[in-house]
RNA sequence: GCCCCCGUAGCCCAACUGGCAGAGGCAGCCCCCUUAAAAGGGGUGGAGUGCCGGUUCGAAUCCGGUCGGGGGCACCA
C-alpha cells in the first residue's frame, strides 16, 4: 500500500487500520459504551436525560454485509455518539432476529444443525460490524434463538393466551376476570345456561374462545411449496409466499391466531401519537383499512342475507345481492329447481341451483388467488332465490360471484351498479337493472357515478347529499330493525403458527380431550427438541390439496410428556408448531432494556426509565417508546404492527408503562448500485465496467448499464471489509454519511470515497506532521476570522447533527477545516481550534478523532464528551452585506452597520450610485427592506 | 386504475419559516511537489433549478397542469 515515496506519518489506509483497531480494544476494555441502568445487574448512576437509538433487528444472513447495510447502523451511531458527547446516557445495542428459514432450509440441506449455522453467521457478522467502530453496549447483545430470550417471548406469548379483550374498556384483561363474570353471572353464556350447568369441557370451550390467542379452523394461506401456513402480511398482491415465491392456497385448517383485529381501532388512533413518518403511518391506516358503513338485512324467505355496504344511501338501487362463494347461505338458500323462465346467463348451465352453485363454487376453489385477480371479467351463478329490499319491499335476485370475497365485511354485499363500477360491469353481464340513486354531475359520461351528488330515486332520501343520506337512511334502518351503522375492517386476525423447526416452540400441550392447556410459568422455556430431520414435509409447490406436517410433531421422545398440571402427573401432547419469525422482534426493545435479567422479561423501573412516556419532553399525549428507531421502510406493515399491537397488550395487562413501541421512526434510504449485463445478458463484474462518453465497456464489448440493488448475482457488491481495507473505517463511516440526507437512496460510488479520505489526511496533517509522526500545536490566539469561522461551524453543527443532517455536517467541518489549512499552511495551528475540530469530527470518524484528541494531551476517551458549545460573540456579524435589487434582480451591494435599522438600510441602498442611477431621483413605488438579507426596489 | 414521494452543474448533493442558486465531495482544467508516478499539495471554470402556466415586490421553495423516475394499494363493497 505505501511504498517509500509516501510519508511515514500519512494518514493511510494502514495507519487508520491500526488506529481504528487500537480504539476499538480500549473501547471494549473500558466498557466506554456501557449505558447504566437505574437498577438491576447493569445498574449505575444515571443521568435523567437519556435517549434510547434502535437499529430495526437484524437476521444474520450468510452472504454477509454489503455496504448498503450498514448505512442506518452509522446514521444511529452518530445521532448516539452526538448525544452521548453532549452527557446523555445513551442505550444503543444490536441484537440479532436469529429464527427463520434460511439456516433451517441450510440444516435440511446439509443436516447442520440450524443453531450451528446461525451461531457462525451471527459471528461474521459481528465481525463486520465491529470493524465499522459502533459504540454499541455490547452487554446488552441478545439472539430471538438463545434460550435466556426466548423463554420471555414464551412468556409474553402466555400473557396475550391468558388474556381477553373486554370490548366495552376496550382493552385486554386477565382471563380469570372473563371467568369470574361467568361464575358470578355478570355475563351470559352463550345459551343462556348458567355458568355451573356447563360441563367442565364446555366452560373451558367458552372461555378458550375469548383469548387473545385462539385456534380456528378458518381459511388460511397454505403454501405447500414450504410446507407451511403463512400470514396474510406474508402474502404477495399475486397470491405467492414473500419468501420462496411459491404459490399460497386459502384452505380451512385448525390454527393458531392472535386476535389482533381487537386493537383495530387503537393501532389506527394511536398513530395519531407517533411521530413517524406519514407514509408509513399511511400504509398502516390502509392495511387497518377501516371504514364506515352498515349491515343491512334483506330478507329471504324465513332467513336473511345480511350485507355490508359502506353507501347505505344508496339502497334504494340495490337491484341484486351477491354472496361470496363461500357464503354459507349459498346452499341454505337454493330451491330445488329453477324458477320458472330463468334467464339462461344465470344459470351457469347448472340442471338445479344447487348444482350450479356447487359447479361455480368448485371452480372459484380451484382458481388460486393469481387467478382470481388475473381475470376480472365478472362470473357468477344465480342462487335461484330473491331477497326483499326492505326499504321499497321490491324482490331482487340472489347471485354467487367471485368478486365478492367471504374475508371481508358479511361476505355478501348488495350491489347497486348505478354507483359502483364493479355491480355496473356485473349486471351488464347478466341484464340486471340498473337505477341511479345519486344524479350525477353535468356532462358525466361514465357508468357508475361514485361520486357526490343529490339523492334520487330514493323517496324519503331524494335530495339529500351523500353524507346526510347516509346518516339518514343509518337512523331509518336501526328504528326498523332491518340494520345498524358499522365499521369495517380489512385488517384480519394474525395466523401465528407455523409448521417449520427453527422458531419459538408453543408453551401449549393438550389433554386427553385434546383440549389446548397453556403451561404455568414455572415450566418456561420449553427448549427446542433436537431432532433427525429439520424440514416440514413439502409437496408440490401446486399441490392444494395437501397437508401440513411439522418436524416437531415427528419428535417422539418431546411431543409425550408427562406433567403435573394441578391435576396430577398426566400425560400430554406437545403442540408441534413454532411461533413466527416474527414473534421475537415483536418485543426486543424491552429486552435491550434489561438483557440479563433473569425474574422478569424487563424490570418495571429500567423499562420506565427507557421507555416509559415522558409527557414533560414529548407533550401530553406521548406514549413512550424508543427515541429513535431506524430502519427500511420495507418493515411498515408487519414488524411494526406486530409489536405495537404486543405492546398494548402488555400495557393493558400492566407489564409495560407506555401504548407504544417506537417514539421516533426514521427510515433510511437504500444504497443501490449499477450492474452491468453483457450482448448475452449476463452479468459482468462491475469493478471492471468502464465508462466513455456516456456509455459503458468491459474487455472492450460495450455492456448495458442497469441501476438496482446489490447483490451477489448481480456481480456488483461492495462490502464494508473492502472500504475499510482500502480506505479504514472512518473514511467509509464518513463517505457513507456525506453521500445525501439519511433519508434517500443513492447510488454507491467507489471512486467518490477517496474524497473523504483527502479531507482526514488534511486534517491529520494539522495535527501531525507526516513525515516525523510529531504533534503539532500552538497555543496561540487564532485571529478573528478563524474564530468566527469556528464558531459558526460549532453552532450549525449542533443543528445538523441534532437534525441527522449528517452529510451537511460533514461538509461543514471540510469547510473549517479548509480555512484553517489556508490560515495556518503548514505552521502549527492552534490548539483552540484543533480541540472543538476534532471533537466535532468524533460521532462521524470515532477512532481518528480520539485518536488526535490524545495526541493534544488528553488522556480520557472523548466518547462523553465534551462537545464543544458556540460563543455567541462570534456569531454576529460587526457589519452586514445587503443585496440590492431593483424589480427583483440584483443591482448593487451595500455594506452597513449589522445593527443598522430598517430606514438606514433603505437610505444606504438608495444612496448607493447605481441604484440612485436607475431610480433617476423618482421616488420608487416601493422599498422592501428583509432585516439581514436584502433590499428590494420597486420602481 | 387510485394514492404518496422525488426531479438543482457530467455525477452525488447544499440553499433556515419564499429573500444574493452553491456549502461539501467526485470527475474536468491549470499550477506545484516528484527521477517517474499518484489514492500528494494549491488553484479554477461550470447549472438559473424537468417542462408550461399562475400567485408575489421577489419562487428551486407556494398553487395548477404536464413529462420523467421511485414507492404503496388494488374486485375490501
Amino acid at each position: 500500500m505505501s511504498d517509500e515515496s509516501t510519508p511515514a506519518h500519512r494518514y493511510t489506509a494502514a495507519v487508520a487500520n491500526s488506529i481504528e483497531s487500537r480504539w476499538q480494544r480500549y473501547w471494549e476494555e473500558h466498557g466506554t459504551f456501557h449505558a447504566p441502568n437505574p437498577t438491576g445487574p447493569l445498574a449505575g448512576d444515571v443521568p435523567p436525560d437519556k435517549l434510547f437509538v434502535q437499529d430495526m433487528f437484524p437476521y444474520p444472513s450468510g452472504a454477509g454485509l454489503h455496504v448498503g447495510h450498514p448505512l442506518g447502523f452509522i446514521g444511529t451511531d452518530t445521532f448516539a455518539r452526538y448525544h452521548r458527547m453532549n452527557g446523555r446516557n445513551v442505550l444503543h445495542t444490536m441484537g440479532f432476529d436469529a429464527f427463520g428459514l434460511p439456516a433451517e432450509q441450510y440444516a435440511v440441506q446439509t443436516g447442520q444443525h440450524p443453531r450451528i449455522t446461525t451461531e457462525q453467521n451471527i459471528a461474521r457478522y459481528l465481525s463486520q460490524i465491529r470493524r465499522l467502530g459502533l459504540g454499541h453496549d455490547e452487554r446488552r447483545r441478545i439472539a430471538t434463538t438463545d434460550l435466556s430470550y426466548y423463554r420471555w417471548t414464551q412468556w409474553i406469548f402466555l400473557q396475550i393466551y391468558n388474556a381477553w379483550f373486554d370490548e366495552r374498556v376496550s382493552k385486554a384483561r386477565p382471563i380469570a376476570e372473563l371467568e369470574a363474570e361467568y361464575e358470578r353471572g355478570d355475563r351470559a353464556t352463550p345459551d343462556g345456561r348458567a355458568w355451573s350447568e356447563l360441563s367442565r369441557i364446555e366452560q373451558r370451550k367458552l372461555v378458550d374462545s375469548h383469548r387473545l390467542v385462539y385456534q380456528s379452523e378458518a381459511p388460511v394461506n397454505w403454501c405447500p411449496g414450504l410446507g407451511t401456513v403463512v400470514a396474510n402480511e406474508e402474502v404477495t398482491p399475486d397470491g405467492r409466499s414473500d419468501r420462496g415465491n411459491f404459490p399460497v392456497f386459502r384452505k380451512n385448517l385448525r390454527q393458531w391466531m392472535m386476535r389482533i383485529t381487537a386493537y383495530s381501532d387503537r393501532l389506527i388512533d394511536d398513530l395519531d401519537m407517533l411521530d413517524w413518518p406519514e407514509k408509513v403511518k399511511t400504509m398502516q391506516r390502509n392495511w387497518i383499512g377501516r371504514s364506515a358503513g352498515a349491515h343491512i338485512r334483506f330478507p329471504v324467505g324465513d332467513a336473511a342475507v345480511e350485507v355490508f355496504t359502506t353507501r347505505p344511501d344508496t339502497v334504494f338501487g340495490a337491484t341484486y345481492l351477491v354472496l361470496a362463494p363461500e357464503h354459507p347461505l349459498g346452499d341454505a338458500l337454493t330451491p330445488a329447481a329453477w324458477p320458472a323462465g330463468v334467464d339462461e346467463r344465470w344459470t351457469g348451465g347448472g340442471a338445479t341451483p344447487a348444482e350450479a352453485v356447487a359447479a361455480y363454487r368448485r371452480a372459484a376453489a380451484q382458481k388460486s388467488e393469481l387467478d382470481r385477480q388475473e381475470s376480472r371479467d365478472k362470473t357468477g351463478v344465480f342462487v335461484g332465490v330473491h331477497a326483499v329490499n326492505p326499504v321499497n319491499g321490491a324482490e331482487i335476485p340472489v347471485f354467487v360471484a367471485d368478486y365478492v370475497l367471504m374475508g371481508y365485511g358479511t361476505g355478501a354485499i348488495m350491489a347497486v351498479p348505478g354507483q359502483d363500477q364493479r355491480d355496473w360491469d356485473f349486471a351488464t353481464v347478466f341484464g340486471l337493472p340498473i337505477v341511479r340513486t345519486v344524479q350525477p354531475t353535468a356532462g358525466f359520461s361514465g357508468e357508475a357515478f361514485t361520486g357526490d351528488g343529490p339523492a334520487i330515486n330514493s323517496a324519503f332520501l331524494d335530495g339529500m347529499d351523500v353524507a346526510e343520506a347516509k346518516k339518514t337512511i343509518i337512523a331509518w334502518l336501526e328504528q326498523n330493525g332491518h340494520g345498524e351503522g358499522r365499521l369495517q375492517y380489512k385488517l384480519r386476525d394474525w395466523l401465528f403458527a407455523r409448521q417449520r423447526y427453527w422458531g419459538e416452540p408453543f408453551p401449549i400441550v393438550y389433554d386427553s380431550d385434546g383440549l389446548p392447556v397453556a403451561l404455568p410459568e414455572s415450566m418456561l422455556p420449553v427448549a427446542l427438541p433436537e431432532v433427525e430431520d429439520y424440514s416440514p414435509r413439502t409437496f408440490d409447490p401446486d399441490d392444494a390439496d395437501s397437508e401440513p406436517s411439522p418436524p416437531l410433531s415427528r419428535a417422539a421422545d418431546w411431543i409425550e410428556v408427562e406433567l403435573d398440571l394441578g391435576e396430577g402427573r398426566k400425560t400430554y401432547r406437545r403442540d408441534a408448531n413454532v411461533m413466527p419469525q416474527w414473534a421475537g422482534s415483536s418485543w426486543y426493545q424491552l429486552r435491550y432494556v434489561d438483557p440479563t435479567n433473569e425474574e422478569r422479561f424487563s424490570e418495571p423501573e429500567n423499562e420506565r426509565y427507557w421507555l416509559g412516556p415522558r409527557p414533560q419532553e414529548h407533550g401530553e399525549s406521548d406514549p413512550g417508546g424508543v427515541d429513535l428507531y431506524i430502519g427500511g421502510i420495507e418493515h411498515a406493515v408487519l414488524h411494526l404492527l406486530y409489536s405495537r399491537f404486543w405492546q398494548k397488550v402488555l400495557y393493558d395487562l400492566g407489564h409495560v408503562s407506555g401504548p407504544e413501541p417506537y417514539r421516533r421512526l426514521f427510515n433510511q434510504g437504500y444504497i443501490q448500485a449499477y450492474a452491468y449485463t453483457d450482448s448475452r445478458g449476463v452479468y459482468v463484474p462491475a469493478e471492471e465496467v468502464t465508462e466513455r462518453d456516456g456509455r459503458f465497456f468491459h474487455n472492450g464489448q460495450e455492456v448495458r448499464q442497469e441501476y438496482g440493488k446489490m447483490g451477489k448475482s448481480l456481480k456488483n457488491v461492495v462490502t464494508p471489509d473492502e472500504m475499510c481495507d482500502r480506505y479504514g473505517a472512518d473514511t467509509f463511516r464518513f463517505y457513507e454519511m456525506s453521500m445525501g440526507p439519511m433519508e434517500v437512496s443513492r447510488p454507491w460510488a467507489t471512486k467518490d470515497v477517496i474524497g473523504a479520505q483527502r479531507f482526514l489526511q488534511r486534517m491529520w496533517r494539522n495535527v501531525v506532521d507526516e513525515t516525523t509522526g510529531e504533534v503539532r500545536f500552538t497555543d496561540e490566539v487564532p485571529d478573528d476570522d478563524t474564530l468566527r469561522a469556528l464558531h459558526r461551524t460549532i453552532d450549525g453543527i449542533h443543528a445538523d447533527y441534532a437534525a441527522m443532517r449528517f452529510n451537511t455536517a460533514g461538509a461543514k467541518l471540510i469547510e473549517l477545516n479548509n480555512h484553517v489549512t489556508k490560515v495556518y499552511g503548514g505552521r502549527p495551528c492552534p490548539r483552540s481550534v484543533l480541540e472543538p475540530m476534532i471533537l466535532m469530527l468524533a460521532p462521524l470518524c470515532p477512532h481518528i478523532a480520539e485518536e488526535m484528541w490524545a495526541a493534544l494531551g488528553h488522556t480520557e476517551s472523548l466518547a462523553h464528551g465534551p462537545f464543544p458549545r458556540a460563543d455567541e460573540r462570534y456569531l454576529v456579524e460587526e457589519t452586514v452585506e445587503y443585496p440590492v435589487q431593483v424589480n427583483g434582480k440584483v443591482r448593487a451591494r451595500v455594506t452597513v452597520a449589522a445593527d443598522a435599522g430598517q430606514d438606514e438600510v433603505r437610505a444606504a441602498a438608495l444612496a448607493e450610485e447605481k441604484i440612485a442611477a436607475l431610480t433617476e431621483g423618482m421616488e420608487p413605488r416601493k422599498v422592501i427592506v428583509v432585516p439581514g438579507r436584502l433590499v428590494n426596489v420597486v420602481l
